[in-house]
DNA sequence: AAAACAGACAACCGCAGCATT
DNA sequence: GAATGCTGCGGTTGTCTGTTT
């Protein structure tokens, strides 16, 4: 037994906004915030999917976007961060205040992807052209899962809790750039920091308990986080706001830190 | 000037996970 | 535990605009 249509297609508009529905959608979220997406319409008056309307104020109506160009500094954190957590793009939204998802798939699709392939980068793997084609079966990050413990997506990404703001997550569900051996051809290291989208984003965090993986990952974390050290035994965020394992990756809404505990 | 093409981006679709019944 | 509803995500498509021929 099927689902039932989100919305009754016969009577809903599709293609492009009108102003006056932007203004409609706009109107009744600051009347009534965001949620419900379902019912939206019909109290706001659009002849809309509820999931139009949500994509619409998230990707173009919210307040708290900013348009216009991305900056070089963008660039980059956009690519490292791809290289971390591959084609996660709210994750890497996420880290990129007033940036969308969408813009910023959309932008790695147009820009980044062309720019790295004219320097001779291979775009998923990260890796220089001509050795990418040797690591592509150890890539999984947009192709079919490994064979043991395929990962899943909300146990990889799942929201934080809006208390603690971390979560964690078992190994398997490791983006490739940490599972797999890291040679240094990719620089771990965030060195730029950068406010993150309290409300918007969402923290994703992995788990190796894999000691000999756990090596031949690069530490890193975003500037602006009090880092004293990896945790002995404790299974404390550094922050001590966080209730990280050790072997985890994570992200803090407390702190603003992206994490791995070795 | 018009047609063809390419780039950019908004929007849609299907799927998956979680919550609720 | 199964069915259903809601939400969010990533991939893909459609359309508009600018550029080239």
């Amino acid at each position: 037994m099927g689902r039932s249509p989100c919305c009754e297609k016969a009577h809903t508009n599709k293609g492009a906004w009108t102003k006056d529905e932007d203004q409609r959608l706009i109107n009744y979220i600051r009347a009534h915030g965001e949620g419900n997406w379902r019912s939206l319409p019909k109290s706001a008056g659009l002849l809309r999917c509820g999931k139009s309307c949500r994509l619409r104020w998230i990707n173009y109506l919210r307040p708290d976007l900013k348009r216009g160009n991305f900056s070089e500094e963008e660039d980059e954190i956009i690519i490292k961060l791809h290289s971390l957590l591959g084609n996660r793009w709210s994750l890497i939204a996420g880290r990129l205040p007033g940036r969308t998802d969408n813009e910023i798939k959309n932008y790695w699709n147009t820009h980044i992807k062309r720019k790295l392939i004219s320097s001779g980068v291979d775009p998923q793997t990260h890796r220089p052209l001509n050795s990418a084609a040797a690591i592509t079966q150890l890539d999984f990050r947009n192709s079919a899962p490994p064979p043991v413990a395929p990962p899943s997506k909300e146990n990889s990404w799942s929201a934080h809790d809006t208390n603690c703001n971390s979560t964690t997550t078992e190994e398997s569900q490791a983006p490739p750039q940490q599972r797999e051996e890291s040679d240094g051809d990719v620089d771990l290291e965030l060195s730029i920091g950068l406010p993150s989208q309290a409300k918007y984003m969402k923290s994703a965090s992995f788990n190796s308990s894999s000691s000999a993986e756990s090596k031949s990952i690069h530490n890193f974390l975003w500037p602006g986080a009090e880092v004293v050290a990896p945790p002995p035994s404790s299974s404390m965020c550094v922050c001590r706001t966080l209730g990280f394992q050790k072997g985890q990756f994570g992200n803090c809404q407390c702190c603003n830190g992206l994490y791995r505990y070795l």
